[in-house]
DNA sequence: TTGTAGGCGTTATCAA
DNA sequence: TTGATAACGCCTACAA
């Protein structure tokens, strides 16, 4: 074996069939223009040499790349996992290819990121919520790069998305949480700041209050980054007040898991003693043990939504819609009515 | 503001800052090259028209991308994420970045995605386990493309790799739960077909088996995908054998964590009426109720040791090495002993 | 249907 | 320390 194998190029294949590089690269991207009897003997070439279009050499020719890039704050647990699954799924039925980034939840990696798929080409972006400086929507427009933003729902449309009201499901499950006599309740919420799915839910759990003449103000809150552990020791700080909370609500599925794990150990029975609810079911939600009432939140279809509404963004066919998704509540063990003394 | 907007290039740069375009691209490669006063002003004009240099002509005209490509079976679990992490921390310290793909565990569509990545120009690659045609090897060498295998221990060391040996672990945990007693096992396996890490596990409990003086062709086995449903699903029919199982062993948490799921939707205990154990010890593994007793894998030191390992092979200080990790058996809950009637 | 040739935005080699 | 200029591998009018 020779070690100054040479990488076949275009040029290489054209040489070897006997045609011009331009009927080359037509073989490869436009078929129909071609004879079949060519077609088959510059396939077979490519077949022979073992030829692999060069992706950049194509970028930068072409301007286009067929790469749509996603930016979603964690890897680290399955909340995005599901929706980008399918938002990919969708994608790569049209052809397209994904990059996936992750921006741990920090504001400058997140831009970082974005100039760096940019900068490869993607035609389009996907991004996790609205809140980000304005100077990052101004570079993405100048570059004419089209972009979604989804888990989220934009207040004021100015922007294409895929997403759901995080404040008003929230809100949909405070209601039932008070509805079922709970009135010392307390929360688990992710990292407010720079985070509006985040803020939203917690916001919703305030203006449920407010609408059933409680005190927001009053509402004990610990803000921690999404992750088991987090919960699990959160909640044993709240659950050290006196009075104790009835009912413990989290920002995600992942600190409840945390919550209802801790609870045990604390020797404290869910429900009986105390109901955890959580958000976004993910599989996780159902085989927890109690199984966890939480919000539904619809991640495959939004993410197949997302995917086609950024394709025909990037494929002129629209000019940026916003999509509002309707989420549910999913009641299960977890939560159950206050049993009054 | 105008709808013509151009986005500036090296060439804009240049002529802006009254330079020509190799002092620019100096200014940013190799700023020791240039004189502070020119830098400053380059630097100034950069920023002044917002340039981001084009990745693909740098890629094309340098012929290094500083970009690892990761090709992992599945996102859809946690079983990879904590290692790819640490790996993506290891590679980003030293100035490369990481693009990762999913192959949904089908060998074609790794394949495929190797191609992609290749062809995008990745300095290297990291793939999972060793099995899979000897022309993908053959291709990763033609194009000269540095690779390390993970999660596994390659047999014959013909490859760079850094793991742990699937097999050995197992057999460990199987000694284990055999001296504790047991001797109607049952195994969840994963998909052994074309997956070198479940099938190393598998024959794992049959080698115990067999050192232990039984009959490994007696074991009552079921392949799944890994996915906590299918644990589950397989979890039941196990069980429905009379004499049923003392212990479930699974091929990973997943798995394990379906199984512990169902056994109590059919009013079964755990540890009580059946043990279960997992493999790997993910961060679910340690809250799930009964905890999980699992073998332990260090993914983390994994993920920075094969980032370090590929980018002393890209840049050319290791021509491959072969690392193999000490993994450990985290007992907990879900595994005791045989009490004997 | 096929071929010619210019250009995409960088880097890198030589000179100056 | 700086500047021309030739690659890099492909696409795409435009011509034939």
């Amino acid at each position: 074996m020779s070690d100054t194998t040479h990488i076949p190029t275009l040029d290489d294949v054209a040489r070897v069939a006997g045609v011009s590089t331009a009927t080359v690269s037509r073989c490869l991207n436009e078929q129909q223009k071609v004879s079949a009897k060519t077609l088959e003997r510059v396939m077979k070439t490519i077949n022979d040499l073992g030829y692999t279009p060069n992706f950049n050499a194509r970028a930068m020719a072409a301007k286009r790349t067929h790469t749509i890039g996603a930016i979603i704050p964690t890897m680290e647990n399955a909340i995005f996992a599901r929706g980008l699954q399918a938002f990919q799924e969708t994608l790569h039925a049209s052809g397209y290819n994904l990059l996936v980034s992750s921006s741990a939840y920090q504001p400058d990696l997140e831009a970082e990121q974005i100039r760096a798929l940019v900068a490869r080409g993607a035609d389009g972006l996907l991004l996790i919520g609205y809140e980000r400086g304005q100077d990052i929507y101004d570079y993405l427009q100048r570059r004419g790069v089209p972009t979604v933003l989804a888990w989220t729902s934009h207040p004021d449309g100015g922007h294409a998305s895929v997403g759901f009201d995080n404040c008003a499901a929230m809100r949909m499950l405070a209601d039932r949480v008070l509805a079922m006599g709970h009135r010392r309740i307390a929360v688990i919420s992710g990292i407010v700041e720079g985070n509006d799915r985040a803020e939203g839910r917690l916001r919703g759990i305030r203006e449920s209050l407010v609408a059933h003449g409680q005190d927001p103000d009053a509402l004990p809150v610990i803000q921690t980054a999404y992750e088991i552990e987090n919960g699990a020791a959160a909640f044993e700080t709240l659950m050290a007040q006196d009075p104790r909370p009835t009912v413990v609500m989290c920002g995600n599925d992942v600190l409840a898991a945390g919550a209802i794990s801790r609870a045990k150990h604390l020797g404290l029975a869910v429900p009986e003693d105390v109901s955890i609810t959580g958000f976004d079911d993910i599989e996780l939600a159902s085989i927890l043990h109690p199984t966890l009432t939480t919000v539904h939140v619809p991640h495959r279809d939004m993410g197949c939504i997302a995917a086609q509404e950024l394709i025909d963004m990037v494929e002129k066919r629209s000019m940026g819609a916003t999509r509002k998704l309707e989420v549910s509540l999913a009641m299960r063990e977890s939560l159950r009515p206050v049993v009054e003394p």
